[in-house]
This record gives C-alpha cells, sequence and structure tokens, in this order.
DNA sequence: CTGAGATCGGAGAGCGCTCTCACGCCACTC
DNA sequence: GAGTGGCGTGAGAGCGCTCTCCGATCTCAG
C-alpha cells in the first residue's frame, strides 16, 4: 500500500454527484435547503468515494477547530498517584465526543512548559480550554485568561475569590469536610485531629476550612500539615500523636493521606475505629476498599465534574459569543457523600 | 475585551518588518537562507505582533498536522483503577512535545465508538496513532490497520503472532513472570499457585505462559481465574485454598488482584510471606506499598514505554516515508524488574 | 573592471473548504 | 398569460500558509 492515496475532495464528490462543491457542502453540513433527490446522490458519491472533510481547510474558513485543550499542570503530583484525573479525562472526553469535538491533551512539567502552553492556546489551535491547575502560585492560568481563550477550570483557581469572570467547576471540598468532621462527632468523638493536604491547594486549604468551620475552637495541635501523600500522612500522624496521644479522630483531607495514618495508627497499637476513627476523602477505591479497615471517606463525582466542565465551555462556545457574564455561572460546586465503611 | 481580536498573519509581520511573507516563513520555519539582519528584524515583528502560525492554513498545504492520536479502548476496565495510562500518557507527552507534536485523546467506549474512531482517523486529521487495545477480540485494531495509519500499539495486540508489519511496545510480561515464579522457588516454595488476570488480554496471558514456562508439571489446579480487580483475586484465592489447602506461594497477575488475595489469606489466617509468600506484578504504588505486608512485585517502566511507542512512531513519520518494513522494529518488549518488599 | 557562479528574496499559485451572491426555475396570483 | 416571489443551485472569492520558480544581489576570480 502505497501512502500517497489521495483522499477525495469536495470536488471530486461533486463531479461524481453531477453537483457543484457548494451543493456538496451544504449536504455534508446538515443538508438543509437541498432538494431530497440531490441530498440522496451526494450521499451516494460520498459513500462511495469514502470521503471526509478536511478538517484542516474547513478551520481556516471557518476559524472553529472543534476542538477543546485539556491542561493539567504539573502531573507529578496527583495524577499519577490516583484515577483523579482519569476519570475527569473520561467525562471530560464523553461529552466532548457526544458534541464532535476533539480533544487535546496538554500535560505540563514545570515552568518552561507553560510558555509553551500560552503559546498554544493562545495561537487558536483550539476552540477552549479546560484547565486543572492545583497551585495557588500557578502563573498557568493567569496566563491562560490572559491569552482570551475561553476557559473552564477543574478545582477553584486560588486567586478566583475576588474577581468574577472565573469559570470552574469544584467539588464541595469544604462542605464535604464539614460532613466528615460532623461524622466523627456523630460517633461520640471530642478530640478530631486534622492532617491537611498540600495547602498550596485549594482543596486543601477548603477542607481545613471546612474542619475550621465545624470545630473553631479546636486546639491548634490537633492540625497537623500533610501533602496528599501516605508518607505525609504518616509523618502527620506522628506529630499529631505526640502532640495529642488523647486524640480519638483523625479526618485525612484524602484517602492516601488516611492510609499512612492508618499504618501509623497500627503500629502504635491503636484499635481503628475502636481507639481512634479516622475518615478520608475523595474515595479513592484502590485506596479506600484496600485500607484496612476499609476506609470511611467523603465521595466526590469526579467524571460528573468532568463532564460537567466540558458542558460548561461548550454551552459558552456555542450558545452567547463572547458576551460572557450573562447566564455564565462563575462557579460550580458538586455535592459530595459520605461513604461509610469500617474506619469512622 | 471582544473576542474578535484578529490575530496576526504572516502578511502583517511581512509588511511591519517590510520583508516579503516567503520571507517570514522562512524565518518562522528555521530561517535558514535568511540572511542574519533580516532574520532578527523578522523575529523582532514576530515578537512585537505575538504573532503565531495558523497551523490549519500550514497543514492544508503540509499535509501534515503535528498530531498524533492516542486511542485507549474501553477506557472502563483498567484505565481508571490504576495509573498505567496516565503514566504512559505522560510518558508519550514528553515525547511528543519533544518534536512539537500535539496530542488528541480519543477515549472509545463499546462498539459505537469504534466506527468513530475509524473514521477520524482514516479522516487525516493526525499523523499517526498509538493504540491500546487491550482485549484479544476487539476489531479495533484491524479497524485502524485498515485506515492506513501509521500507529504503533501498547502491548502486544492479540493477533500479531503470525503477521508482521505491527509495531508495538510492550513489557516483557512472559519474563517478568519467569522472574517472579523463580523468586518464590527461590524462597524454597514448592507449591506455587497462580492467579491469572483477564485471559481475553494478551498480558495476562503472557504471564500464564511465563508462569508455565518455569512450571510447567503445575498441577491445573493451582491455577485461578482472576479478572485484575481485587474482587477478583479473592474469589480466586478462596477458591485455590480450597483445592489446594496446602500452597505455599501464590503469583497474582496484578497487584490489584495479589491485594485481594492478602486479604483473604489474612481471614484464613495464613501468614503472609511465613505461610504463604505472594508476589503481585505492575508496582503500582498506590497498591503494592499500602498492603499489609508490602507488595513483592514485578515493576514495568511504563512511562518509558509510553515514551519509547512516540519515539517509534515519530521516526516513522519523519524518516522512512513509507516504507516501512526495513529498520522499522515489529515489536519491542521492555524489561521488568523484581521489586522486593515484604510479602515474598 | 567585468562576468560567472552562488545565493537570497519576492511574486504567485494553489491547498480544500465555506459562504456570499446572483441567477434560474418553479408555483402561484391576478 | 404575463408578473412576482421564493427556493435551490452554482460560480467565485478568499481563509493563511508553503513552496516553487525566477529575478536580483553579492562575491570573487581572471
Amino acid at each position: 500500500m502505497t501512502d500517497t492515496a489521495p483522499r477525495p475532495t469536495l470536488e471530486a464528490v461533486a463531479a461524481l454527484a453531477g453537483v457543484s462543491r457548494a451543493t456538496v457542502s451544504r449536504v455534508v453540513n446538515g443538508g438543509d435547503g437541498v432538494r431530497e433527490p440531490l441530498v440522496q446522490r451526494v450521499r451516494r458519491a460520498v459513500d462511495e468515494l469514502g470521503y471526509v472533510p478536511n478538517q484542516a481547510a474547513r478551520s481556516l474558513v471557518t476559524k472553529r477547530h472543534d476542538a477543546v485543550a485539556v491542561v493539567i499542570a504539573e502531573p507529578e503530583t496527583r495524577v499519577f498517584a490516583d484515577p483523579f484525573f482519569a476519570l475527569q479525562l473520561r467525562g471530560i472526553s464523553k461529552e466532548l465526543t457526544a458534541q464532535d469535538s476533539q480533544l487535546v491533551l496538554l500535560l505540563t512539567e514545570g515552568r518552561d512548559d507553560h510558555a509553551r502552553v500560552g503559546r498554544y492556546l493562545a495561537g487558536g489551535h483550539v476552540d477552549g480550554a479546560l484547565v486543572f491547575s492545583l497551585h495557588l502560585d500557578d502563573p498557568l492560568p493567569g496566563l491562560i485568561q490572559g491569552a482570551g481563550v475561553p476557559t473552564v477550570f477543574g478545582g477553584r483557581p486560588g486567586w478566583s475569590d475576588g474577581r468574577g469572570g472565573v469559570t470552574y467547576v469544584d467539588s464541595d471540598n469544604r462542605g464535604g469536610a464539614r460532613e466528615a468532621v460532623r461524622h466523627l462527632i456523630g460517633l461520640g468523638r471530642e478530640r478530631v485531629a486534622h492532617i491537611t493536604g498540600a495547602l498550596d491547594q485549594t482543596s486543601a486549604v477548603d477542607r481545613l476550612d471546612g474542619f475550621r468551620d465545624v470545630l473553631p475552637d479546636a486546639d491548634p495541635r490537633r492540625v497537623a500539615e500533610g501533602d496528599f501523600t501516605p508518607a505525609g500522612g504518616e509523618r502527620a500522624m506522628r506529630e499529631l500523636l505526640a502532640r495529642c496521644p488523647d486524640l480519638d479522630a483523625v479526618f485525612a483531607a484524602n484517602d492516601l493521606t488516611a492510609a499512612g495514618a492508618l499504618r501509623v495508627l497500627r503500629e502504635q497499637g491503636r484499635r481503628v475505629p475502636d481507639d481512634v476513627a479516622v475518615i478520608g476523602f475523595d474515595d479513592m477505591l484502590a485506596v479506600a476498599e484496600q485500607t484496612d479497615p476499609p476506609l470511611t471517606t467523603i465521595r466526590q463525582d469526579i467524571e460528573e465534574a468532568g463532564r460537567l466542565m466540558a458542558r460548561l465551555l461548550l454551552r459558552r462556545l456555542n450558545g452567547c459569543g463572547g458576551g460572557g457574564g450573562e447566564g455564565m455561572p462563575t462557579g460550580v460546586v458538586l455535592p459530595t457523600t459520605l461513604v461509610r465503611r469500617s474506619s469512622a
């Protein structure tokens, strides 16, 4: 098979069907305003030739690309430890597919890549962008906003508080955290500790805030800083145990952290949940179901969040031209649910 | 900000720099054959205007897209349980980025999507494809081969045995399995059992073959079929324990399976590794490090595999036109390594 | 100082498509 | 039976870029 088999063009289809290019174009793009018999003839010609429109030529004139960039900043952190992004990607993919858009994946790693991504987005290769940027001080969101590309963020960007105009989809980290802590209190626990996530991420900050919402007067020594990893969880748990040997419950910022904490508790002879109740966050199945005991945790519907992000973006692209504001929600917060297993 | 800010074109840059379009084009594409002072002037104009080439226009004439599709079939299965694809994507992304190619992600879910993907690939929107298709009976690989798009497969496609011409990158599943079993034997174990993966996937078949390479005469009752999930691992482990209560070692087809097996063993009062040694496969960190005891397992360098896939594809795209054959490896098998923790 | 050879820069023709216009043809009205 | 809409169709002009000529310029030997 020579790879020089030239793809059929509109012209070729038109010739075969005995009509003009314009008519073929009309049929290919929906067929409005073309009489039925002609539509049939064109369709047949398209099939016969195996014609597929050349997207490049089309974009050149329409200035639409039917493609959306998904930018994931600093994959090293969380992406690869949990199915978080995979699930979200799946949701995004489903929604984009349903609307005939392509998904261009941009993984960035460090500062150099930011410029590259900024340039790419500014270059108008895609119609819009879905951006995951976990860190508060990440310059990427700013860059992207500057590029003038319609964007929806996954997770609340760190600087979104004051200003409006930023569209994002986030889980109800704060509400979920409140629910977790209240659950522990409902179990009769009186000395609840918290292991935070990496506090340069809004999700960690929000979860800490949720903890404080419920326990505003908690001894500050009952809060230890973690980093969303099992190792961080272990370290923080040791600290907590040293500082407050009498604690009877731990709310960990995520399941990985909880797994680390669980190990330290066992090692130090504390029974879970009898002596110390433990609750996680995320409902990362591969972890939460495997720990001993299985982890009670807060679940977020990640796939739905992804789907929603895509839907929001596409609505903006198709619907209102660029007016923005009007009718575009600024932030959408998805509910979380408590999943009871055995650890609390 | 109105979204109608027209992007600068080559023409505009040329005008500002006081040269012709052709010269700007040359500078933008490497600058060969243009005198230094002019190059400088053009560069300055490009910067000043923030010019970015219009990829659509470029593709239209060059017939290159600088984009590669990554097709992941049936994500529900494994993708979301482990960081397997995430890591591979990262490797792919790194390599593509380095060569200025974009990554177009195609997630498929069920048969309908196959047609869509086939059409997309045949449509010549991308220069090549990297395809992950786990299942032996998946029609997708055939479809894609038929589309005439240069393709590299991730994992050995089920039907690649006889025919040549299929390029793929795979881990040494069979060799890794042999190493795992030999390790158990080296520990003095004499009744080694195996829990397979989902046998409609080549990786599972290869691992089983590796087991049999070392233990060709093993009692067939010491092999139980799993499905790469913890639940499958539990079920298979119970079966094995019922059939062969005297087994002293288990080689599980992956870490998730091993985790399930571990749970059943503990539940039935077998000590690991004293009574029964357990070894997994994949070195899925979130699992292998968290189990009790931590899992001894076989590691594969997934990220490197991804990078290699991309490199192979790009080499084919850039290098030899379409001759294929010549110098193109058909299958590349990456080595695995044994990671010793406590379970064996 | 001239001419040959080498090199650099510019004009222009498309790539395959969409979309605006203008025209032709029909049904229908008076 | 001629006039008048209105719908369907085709012609043609680009979208922004690359790349092939070909003419202009520069260099250097004779």
